[in-house]
DNA sequence: ACGACAAGGATTTTT
DNA sequence: TCCTTGTCGT
């Protein structure tokens, strides 16, 4: 695709917001404004004005998203061009940065990544063993003042000369929590372990304290985009700025109005003072909404008004005005879900809706039930998003450890999680005493059970037998893990650590679940292994890991087939969008969450709100109740402020008998303003580079079948494509193939599981 | 070492 | 209300 063609289908804002390559820039995205679009065009843009793809760094919050857009930039200027781009989430090009340079941080290039429940987990047991109160020393709260330090970029020598925060925990009384954080991380340093927070914090610390090493990331990193920006923390920011500070290279895309995130550290301010960090940074606006009626938008508009901490835009739609906003009011949480029930089968039956076309967006996880009771009764397709992640489910956790196990002894959770699973007779009084002596002899605990006698650890014979046999097993595995397939050592650790066994002993419902998720995972082992095989790379253990841990489910999530309702959290809808949305339980104390009133968060509970009625493309229901069940008694509700946001002009006038809340005028929508207009500067550009391959027509397949550009093939996971292009010779034939489904893939023929269909 | 029971806690959760 | 966690008894 040529520039013109790329820029063509742009409109002037985001045209703009594409051409601008001089310096630093921000893109306000408004809602549906086309925000992913903008970006993937800059990227192909870049790449056709000479850019090589493997100086552009695009940094975004998910998997989900680096994939899309990497697919999405692959149409444009082919996959092969896009596979060698910088592109992934924050923590994933951290960690692989980090892997490359973990030898000038002191970690190995196989340290492991610790999760959420990995790390409160130690977090706990050093509060145990400083004999601290866990009432007064909750782990949680103290894994989160931890992990708000790190991503403030604080390190714990900079905690105790913090007086700001000693005296909060001071006044919380947790004036501990500095030793507990720095115990903490030299216990992480010794498990050769870090945290999802230290992926940002040892980058940030790796660039700031190597000017050589900085260099050579700034010298790679021709231009660096951040999708989401309104959601990164200081640390993600001032990464960004040493990697960008010279070159001013830099874009970062974003919407301040849907900045939800900071209790996950997240700072509007990196984006609302952005202009400050990158003096001149070029302002771009993207205001028009393609997915909502104007109705949707000028309702958004109206609420997100009355936060003050904003960058002032005015979205606009150029769709038609729409159906009204309907407010439904509940008498209970029941009749809430009844009503909304009935409405879905009135979109259904009256409005050419489909089951997938719905949404229910809900403030916090436990509205969902009285929804999936509601919808089962009914016998409607529904599907919940969000629950406990497949990854975080015991069985996987700990078939996890056992591996991880095998790529790092040293994994002190992984060790703590698996050493008597299945039960083997080592049990915690034993555990203790070997924690206990590891301190002592400052080693990890795998070496003290690994040698019982050399350390003296005091246990019985018959124990130390069985802490050897443990530790010689894991040594194997270790050994094993540099050279075994990762399927192959994942598949025989689980049977000989007898872990499959006892999962498999048990018949009862959950257990066959258990099972299955077990199956699942060695699955997706499998075919990580088998994909790397066809593209030409062999898999090992730590590949595997790596890339599974930075995984969640929203990644492995199948896309919608449009039969089934979705009902998730509001924060978990961000970024989707549905004909019809029914945002529920719209109440104070529930929505905005009395939690954020007290702590005067009520900013970001609009925001919230915001991307909630935004999500909407068609039609809107706002639902409450007078009384909710909670916590197991009956909870009397007020309306929710953010409805009473709602200019009654965007409301429908059915309302229910007695209801006080709205009059039913509907005056003409508010008028737009124009659209922002920066002039862009002109730069010149280099000619476009060519790629050079050599191209075949046909090539036989190990089945014998010749498979030529143009066949109809079939794969076993990607399913149904088309070839597209052959290239390469003798081993390494690969074939491109547009898969319906599954987007472009290069395979190696050699490996590919491909079937003709029609050549 | 495991099952039965009580107590306590309970947003949101891109990695 | 309901789930997770810890304790106690066998």
């Amino acid at each position: 695709m040529q520039n013109n063609e790329i820029l063509s289908s742009l409109n002037p804002a985001q045209r703009q917001a594409v051409e601008y390559c001089d310096g630093p820039s921000l893109v306000i995205a408004g809602a549906g404004s086309g925000k992913t679009r903008v970006l993937t065009y800059k990227i192909a843009y870049l790449m056709q004005n000479g850019v090589e793809p493997w100086s552009i760094l695009a940094l975004t919050f998910t998997n989900k998203a680096a994939r899309e857009m990497r697919e999405r930039i692959g149409r444009l200027v082919g996959e092969h061009e896009a596979s060698m781009l910088w592109m992934g989430t924050f923590h994933s090009i951290f960690a692989r940065i980090l892997r490359y340079e973990s030898e000038s941080i002191g970690f190995t290039s196989h340290y492991t990544i610790y999760d959420d429940k990995d790390s409160a987990s130690l977090i706990k047991t050093i509060i145990r063993e400083m004999g601290l109160d866990e009432k007064q020393y909750r782990p949680g709260a103290v894994a989160h003042r931890i992990s708000e330090a790190k991503n403030e970029l604080i390190t714990p020598s900079l905690y105790v000369l913090d007086m700001s925060l000693m005296r909060r925990d001071q006044m919380t009384r947790m004036s501990r929590i500095h030793e507990i954080y720095s115990t903490y991380q030299n216990r992480l340093r010794q498990s050769d372990a870090m945290d999802f927070d230290d992926l940002l914090l040892n980058t940030y610390l790796l660039l700031k304290s190597n000017p050589e090493i900085r260099r050579k990331y700034e010298e790679r990193f021709h231009f660096v985009l951040v999708d989401e920006y309104q959601d990164t923390n200081y640390a993600q920011h001032q990464i960004v700025w040493l990697l960008t500070e010279h070159r001013q290279r830099v874009c970062v895309v974003g919407d301040d109005a849907q900045s939800i995130y900071s209790f996950r550290g997240a700072r509007i301010d990196n984006i609302l003072s952005f202009r400050n960090a990158y003096q001149g940074a070029q302002l771009f606006k993207l205001e028009q909404n393609y997915r909502s009626t104007q109705t949707i938008v000028g309702a958004a508009n109206s609420v997100i008004k009355n936060n003050r901490r904003q960058i002032q835009k005015d979205v606009f739609s150029q769709k038609e005005v729409g159906e009204a906003i309907e407010v439904v009011e509940a008498y209970s949480d029941k009749e809430e879900a009844a009503i909304v029930a009935r409405k879905i089968l009135e979109l259904r039956q009256h409005c050419g809706f489909d089951y997938g076309d719905v949404a229910i967006l809900y403030r916090t996880n436990d509205q969902s039930r009285i929804f999936e009771e509601e919808f089962m009764r009914r016998k409607y397709p529904y599907r919940i998003y969000g629950g406990l992640s497949f990854y975080q489910r015991t069985e996987v956790k700990d078939s996890l450890a056992y591996l991880r196990l095998a790529v790092n002894p040293h994994d002190e959770e992984a060790l703590r999680r698996v050493i008597n699973k299945p039960a083997r007779g080592i049990g915690n009084t034993t555990m203790e005493r070997v924690y206990t002596c590891a301190i002592e002899h400052g080693v990890t605990p795998f070496e003290v059970i690994s040698n019982p006698v050399q350390y003296s650890l005091p246990v019985n014979a018959a124990t130390q037998g069985r802490l050897v046999r443990f530790a010689d097993f894991i040594s194997e595995c270790n050994r094993a893990a540099s050279t075994e397939e990762a399927s192959t050592l994942a598949v025989r650790m689980l049977n000989e650590s007898g872990l499959v066994d006892s999962i498999n002993a048990g018949r009862e419902p959950e257990d066959r679940e258990r099972q299955a998720n077990l199956q699942e995972l060695l699955n997706s082992i499998t075919s990580f292994v088998e994909d790397n095989r066809e593209e030409g790379r062999a898999t090992l253990l730590p590949d595997f890991l790596q890339t599974v841990v930075l995984l969640t489910d929203a990644d492995k999530q199948l896309p919608q087939d449009g039969q089934t309702i979705t009902l998730m959290t509001v924060h978990a809808a961000k970024g989707l969008e549905f004909r019809a949305v029914f945002v529920v339980g719209l109440e104070e104390d529930l929505f905005p969450s009395e939690m954020a009133q007290e702590e005067g968060n009520v900013e970001e509970e609009r925001r919230l709100f915001y991307v909630a009625v935004t999500r909407a493309e068609e039609r809107l229901f706002l639902t409450w109740s007078h009384s909710r069940m909670r916590y197991g008694k009956f909870q009397n509700n007020q309306c929710s402020r953010f409805l009473r946001e709602v200019p009654a002009q965007y409301l429908s006038s059915q309302k229910r008998e007695g209801s006080l809340l709205f009059g039913s005028s509907r005056p003409a929508m508010p008028s737009r303003t124009e659209v922002q207009r920066p002039v862009p500067s002109q730069r010149p550009l280099r000619p476009v580079r060519q790629v050079q391959s050599s191209f075949t027509a046909a090539a036989p397949l190990p089945s014998g079948q010749q498979v030529s550009v143009g066949a109809h093939v079939e794969h076993a996971r990607f399913g149904r494509g088309v070839v597209t292009a052959i290239e390469g010779s003798g081993m390494d034939v690969k074939a491109t193939v547009d898969f319906e489904n599954s987007g472009r893939k290069q395979l190696l023929l050699r490996f590919a599981r491909l079937q003709v269909i029609a050549g």
